[in-house]
DNA sequence: CGCTGGCTTGAGTAAATTCAACACACGTGG
DNA sequence: CCACGTGTGTTGAATTTACTCAAGCCAGCG
């Protein structure tokens, strides 16, 4: 990655423009904006539930995910967040956080305050449509989540998982999606479709095992991407072409 | 109820206004849009997946869920919409429909034109920052439902989906939570819950047995609710007070 | 070297499903 | 008016899926 690519605001610039085509003027107004870089250990808190916020975390290098906790079953992720995705885009309208985010690697972030991204996305149109889009996309994801801990089979859940990030990973400029980094253990994917971290352990050696992915160490591979999205029930629409 | 409840131009008005401080020159531009009334049976479909889809539907009267199927498990509901929501925000972003959406009582809807609510949302700050709410609000209901189906038992999921229906009916100004119109059958929680209907009446059954809900034809009763609270593990943080 | 965290496997168990049958209310047409 | 069909709700018995508990493995690291 050249070093451009961990500019922050160069980050976010690229991401608004791929959402919405923005024009020099919106460029250099978020070339503008003021931010507090900050790098964090795999497990750090980014957002906590019920904690009142002010500023905006755009995640810029490593992984994160969001979640709540349920008072019985332990730990539900809602999402796993890669570099370039702005994370608390709720909190422009919401002091307080309903869920916490956490980094599932060690990650750097850029911490920009809400009130100068509300400013900016009420003068200029372009911005407040692409930061809403984002917000959409974030929704139409929660609802395939939905589905997805709702309605498949755990080996389904798992593939079906594994297929979102892998396409995410690419639009995010990642690399091909048959073939990637996977950054979270079997206990955050057990978090994220709502089984056990044994069941998950089951399920990933039998799709090893009927030859449809390969893991070494971090890297993952989806030998066989037909058969992926057909085990996973994975249709990209839900994404809207989405980083 | 009054006339003026069902005239569809002051419920969005209202339900506006309630989630951003409208002023009248707000108002009077909501009051301009143009709409075209339709009357639907149970059952009807308002947006289906896949489809283009230029126009918004506000919910006047009845009740409806949006849901999406998965290829070999049926049909997952991701939410309940009551009179005065707004069904497809999306729409003012994304061209094609990803999930369906479907009335489970007759119903009368509003069909506005997207193109002038946007107009609308970027001419009138005020505005804009109640749609966007709006959204953001739904997203984290949808977030919820993640945890709910993710990471509760079957009588918790179900206890759960009350409450919020109960919460939501109440900020809608449809009456008390401890007693309340429920329209869905045992299919549709169970579909909503990720469960199947055999099952669900069977925790309703013991819901009813432990004295927390009275079921009376289309009334329902909690007649604990402290105790279904806590059943259902529900804290109305998430729905932002909602409506 | 010995922890620690993550991964792996087996055996027994619990929760929810499937399949099947029946009850009941409601509306429609004969 | 009753007969009938349909959609919804109810219950029982057998089955399946995923969970729990428990133990052991392996790699990386202080």
């Amino acid at each position: 990655m050249t070093a451009t690519a961990y500019d922050p605001l160069s980050l976010l610039t690229k991401k608004l423009d791929r959402l919405a085509n923005l024009d020099s003027r919106d460029r250099q107004a978020l070339a503008t904006l003021t931010y507090r870089l900050e790098h964090v250990r795999a497990g750090d808190y980014l957002v906590r539930e019920g904690r009142d916020t002010s500023d905006c975390c755009l995640l810029v290098q490593g992984y994160a995910c969001r979640h709540k906790i349920a008072h019985a079953g332990g730990r539900q992720i809602v999402s796993f967040h890669l570099p370039g995705d702005v994370l608390d885009l709720q909190h422009l309208l919401f002091s307080m956080a309903d869920h916490n985010v956490q980094t599932i690697t060690p990650a750097s972030v850029a911490w920009i305050p809400a009130s100068e991204i509300k400013l900016l996305s009420q003068d200029h149109p372009r911005i407040g449509e692409a930061l809403w889009r984002d917000t959409l996309i974030d929704a139409s994801i929660f609802r395939e989540w939905v589905v997805n801990v709702g309605r498949r089979d755990a080996k389904s859940r798992i593939a079906h998982m594994l297929c979102e990030f892998a396409a995410r990973s690419q639009a995010a400029g990642l690399g091909p999606p048959e073939r990637f980094e996977l950054p979270m253990t079997q206990e955050h994917i057990a978090d994220a479709t709502g089984l056990t971290p044994v069941h998950v352990n089951r399920m990933l050696r039998e799709l090893r095992e009927e030859g449809v992915i390969e893991r070494n160490g971090r890297q993952l591979r989806i030998l066989d991407w037909d058969l992926m999205r057909r085990v996973g029930d994975f249709d990209a629409t839900y994404l809207h072409a989405a980083a």
